[in-house]
DNA sequence: GTGTGACTTGAAGCGCGATTCAAGTCAAGG
DNA sequence: CCTTGACTTGAATCGCGCTTCAAGTCACAC
């Protein structure tokens, strides 16, 4: 029980990160090195779990910034609560948007439309509400499905 | 039935997106303008059906590369529909995945545990298959959730 | 003591999707 | 005619999430 303690190398091969991820997790507060051997960061084992979690957050289109402090959350920060719920709604959204955008694909792929895009079904699959915030300006851009960002202001005025 | 045309500014309201948001479509050939009013491009009115679809495909996940070959399929591209399908397929697991997160998110709103990344439900949401490629490497930067890409390759050998 | 080789750092670069800027052009109105 | 103001263009910039680079440092084997 010496060391189980693990090398950044090792990490990196478990996690499937590159080991500057790695640095630049900690940089940003995602992980922490639990000491050095030399110059090499070390890290206890359950370090892959929570890479585990954040890969996924990730995926699921949270930012860095976000994940971070998702992570130091404890049970009493009702209002970092309130906003887990909140990304949870959102992701309800996002969840119905990829499946609508999945079946116009498999509609696509066996419709017999001129140029694909005008066939009415196809193009009735979009006609829902369309995202809230994308493409809207915010220089905090989201990315993947308009998920946080409150929306709101936008630059030139150009605006309604 | 003289100009049933709109106008940029008009395009760029209704559509939700900045002037400047449908100039860079327009480079990268995703819409089109159907003339000029002096200066002023002009749009027809469908041009606001394609600019869904496209903000659809946009919070999917695509790029405005995938996006505008899309947009010119013609039934007879097979290759393409074959690989609308299986855009589809990825669509499928990043919704899994979504899935998985919201639930992960709802459970933590309401759980107790001392640091919420320490509850032993919350990481077991996060068990399950990692996402694909995130993370790794590649130039191509892939972003929401591992979506395209064949992934393949890393660098540092890091290997599985 | 000298290599070797994998790490360390900070800074710079990349790809994507836009936005923003500077400078120019045009139509309409006073 | 000259102003106004919304557009035009191309080029530059931004934010995000990393990667890559250059230069330096360390443990370990010889």
């Amino acid at each position: 029980m010496a060391e189980p303690l693990l090398d950044i190398a090792e990490v990196a091969e478990r996690s499937g990160l590159a080991p500057s991820a790695l640095r630049f997790y900690e940089k940003r507060g995602l992980v922490a090195s639990s000491g050095r051997n030399g110059l090499r960061r070390t890290y206890r084992p359950d370090v892959l779990d929570r890479l585990a979690l954040i890969a996924c957050a990730r995926g699921a289109g949270f930012t860095i910034a976000e994940i971070a402090r998702f992570l130091v959350a404890t049970p009493d920060d009702t209002g970092l609560r309130a906003r887990m719920a909140e990304k949870a709604r959102e992701l309800e959204e996002d969840i119905a948007r990829l499946t609508r955008m999945r079946d116009g694909l498999h509609h696509a792929s066996t419709c017999m439309h001129e140029p694909l895009v005008a066939c009415p079904d196809f193009k009735r699959t979009f006609k829902g509400p369309v995202p809230p915030v994308t493409g809207r300006a915010r220089p905090d851009g989201r990315r993947l499905a308009g998920v946080a960002a409150s929306a709101g202001r936008a630059r030139t005025g150009a605006g309604e």
